[in-house]
RNA sequence: GCCCCCAUCGUCUAGAGGCCUAGGACACCGGCUUUUCAUGCCGGCAACAGGGGUUCGAGUCCCCUUGGGGGUGCCA
């Protein structure tokens, strides 16, 4: 990056409404919004709609939300708008159709008469004869009035554009120089039957209307790059800085599909993480998640790790991108979100909670515990008994026994018998004493019963164990829960009490 | 098949010819702390894909092999 580029950097990121956002999206945002917040250079966000058979519904109001979520910001796009909108391609139809004109006339381009069926029927004949298919330019061309009086009687027509009989070379920011020989080129479809734009058509234009400096996008698009350059000439545009990112996948190697939500449930497994939202509602942070995808296929040398987005926009640069495929490896994650989940100030994990409440309960509210409406103030009680949790979703795990009546805890067999039964029932006895100090307490806070219990402790000459485990299987029907003083101040007297006492009454029904 | 890209611990990576006895982080394995689950602390294991060059000297440069990935759509 040099010093006068500064300033005029516009990038942009132009998802497909197809879904929920990508992981691997979300990475490809960063980067962009990273390089524009570092030069003062401008985010633009480009929906590109322009097949109508992949549209999915309000999916554009969840890449939107996952935006918002992870805090990545645009300048121009849906709801931002901008001088260069609009932002939509299905909206940008007759843009397209303008230059499309101007490459038919000046020869660069021409119509395609085969159909669909015809071409598939090349393709298969070629491929079984050589193994590969490069569609071959007419001779001679169809005229423009013949396209047009085929077009006339209803029958569906491409345009393809003339490729150059010329070497292209990519000028990539990450990979250097790439070629592709001239006899690889293919005259391909730049616009489809149904007169939409293809994506290389819509791209290049929209990138040029839009004025786009550099175009940091994943890999799988290299192929296409000498596509555009040659577009962008025969256009007489003018080619931004390319920069093509390495792919992310999953640890096994395979590809980090949306696909692979459906097996994993068809299989009984728990579903994978692989969009945004599913980091979200698994209760990740979203400081976590960028920190953590920032790392894959970028570095900022020095054995530096972690650091928010503002240390991020400091540290960036595309000459520390590298050239290597990542795997996705979950369990860093987790512990780049422990650690996030340590360093956070209160208001902001208390906020990150809501979100991941929210996201669970299709953006309702939770409203009730045991003790009433759920406050702030509890939800902060619950998050300090949590300290050192991993993720949120641990923290629900831990805590479900305060949503829950007591009624309907459950008791976990396993935890019943080592906790409770072993040596005699000694875990009941010692319940029972334990039941009648804590009636005869007047105060109920965590000191209190901190010490009511480490007194309880050193009496019987036994360990905290003996005395903590026998309560909190009761309370909470299993073995884990926070710190037994917080669990039991957190349930209050009544609650506790009432379990304690449900828990023996169940004892004698079995004996 | 053809074209293109890539190659350091299991994983993410540091490494711009001598600073490399290859560093950090996660995971893993030990140990300590602990009231359960976590957390925290200390220690350990672990890699330059293989082969040729170039050079006084190669993880770093070149070539080949192998392996991985991408492309080869009227998807983007």
């Amino acid at each position: 990056m040099t010093l006068q580029d500064s300033g005029n950097v516009r990038v942009r990121f132009a998802p497909s409404p197809t879904g929920y956002l990508h992981i691997g999206g979300a990475r490809t945002v960063l980067f962009n919004w990273l390089l524009a917040r570092k030069y003062g250079g401008k985010l633009i966000l480009r929906i590109e709609d322009t097949d109508r058979t992949r549209h999915v519904e309000d999916s554009v109001g969840q890449i939107l939300d996952d935006l918002r979520w992870l805090r990545l910001t645009w300048d121009e796009g849906p709801e931002a708008g901008g001088a260069f909108g609009p932002y939509y391609q299905s909206e940008r139809l007759d843009l397209y159709n303008k230059y499309l004109d101007q490459l038919l006339a000046s020869g660069e381009a021409y119509y395609a008469l085969e159909t669909p069926e015809e071409l598939g029927a090349m393709r298969a004949a070629a491929e079984k004869a050589t193994g590969g298919f490069r569609y071959p330019r007419p001779d001679p061309l169809p005229s423009i009035e013949e396209g047009l009086a085929v077009r006339a009687e209803g029958r569906a027509v491409v345009v393809r554009l003339k490729m150059p009989a010329a070497d292209i070379t990519v000028d990539d920011e990450i990979l250097g120089q790439v070629t592709v020989a001239a006899d690889q080129h293919e005259d391909f479809v730049i616009q489809k039957g149904d007169g939409f734009p293809t994506y290389h058509l819509a791209c290049v234009v929209d990138d040029e209307l839009m004025k786009i400096s550099h175009v940091l996008r994943g890999q799988e698009h290299l192929m296409n790059t000498p596509k555009h350059i040659a577009l962008q000439r025969a256009l007489g545009f003018s080619t931004p800085r390319y920069a093509h990112l390495p792919v992310i996948f999953n640890i096994d190697g395979s590809k980090m599909s949306k696909r692979d939500k459906e097996k994993a449930i068809k299989k009984g497994l728990p579903p994978p993480e692989i969009d945004v939202h599913d980091f979200r509602v698994a209760g990740y942070l979203p400081e976590a998640v960028l920190n953590f995808i920032s790392l894959l296929g970028w570095s900022p040398g020095e054995d530096r790790e972690q650091f928010d987005l503002q240390e991020m926009t400091t540290l960036f640069s595309v000459d520390r991108i590298g050239k290597t495929n990542a795997k996705f490896d979950r369990e860093k994650l987790q512990s780049f979100n422990t650690d996030w989940a340590a360093r956070l100030s209160e208001d902001r994990l208390l906020e990150a909670y809501k979100e991941y409440l929210s996201a669970n309960l299709d953006g309702g509210e939770i409203s009730e515990w045991v003790n009433g409406p759920v406050t702030d103030a509890v939800l902060r009680l619950i998050l300090r008994a949590c300290r050192g949790f991993r993720t949120f979703r641990q923290v629900d795990a831990k805590v479900r026994f305060l949503f829950t009546a007591d009624d309907d805890i459950v008791y976990d067999p396993k935890a019943v018998k080592k906790v409770l039964k072993k040596n005699d029932g000694a875990g009941y006895a010692m319940l029972e004493d334990l039941l009648n100090r804590f009636e005869a307490l007047t105060e109920w806070t965590g000191d209190v019963l901190e010490s009511l219990l480490n007194r309880v402790m050193t009496e019987k000459e036994t360990k905290l164990g003996h005395v903590a485990q026998p309560i909190r299987v009761a309370i909470t029907g299993a073995t884990i829960s926070p710190s037994i003083h917080e669990s039991l101040f957190l349930l209050g007297p009544e609650h506790s009490l009432a379990r304690i006492r449900l828990c023996l009454a169940k004892r004698e029904d079995e004996s």
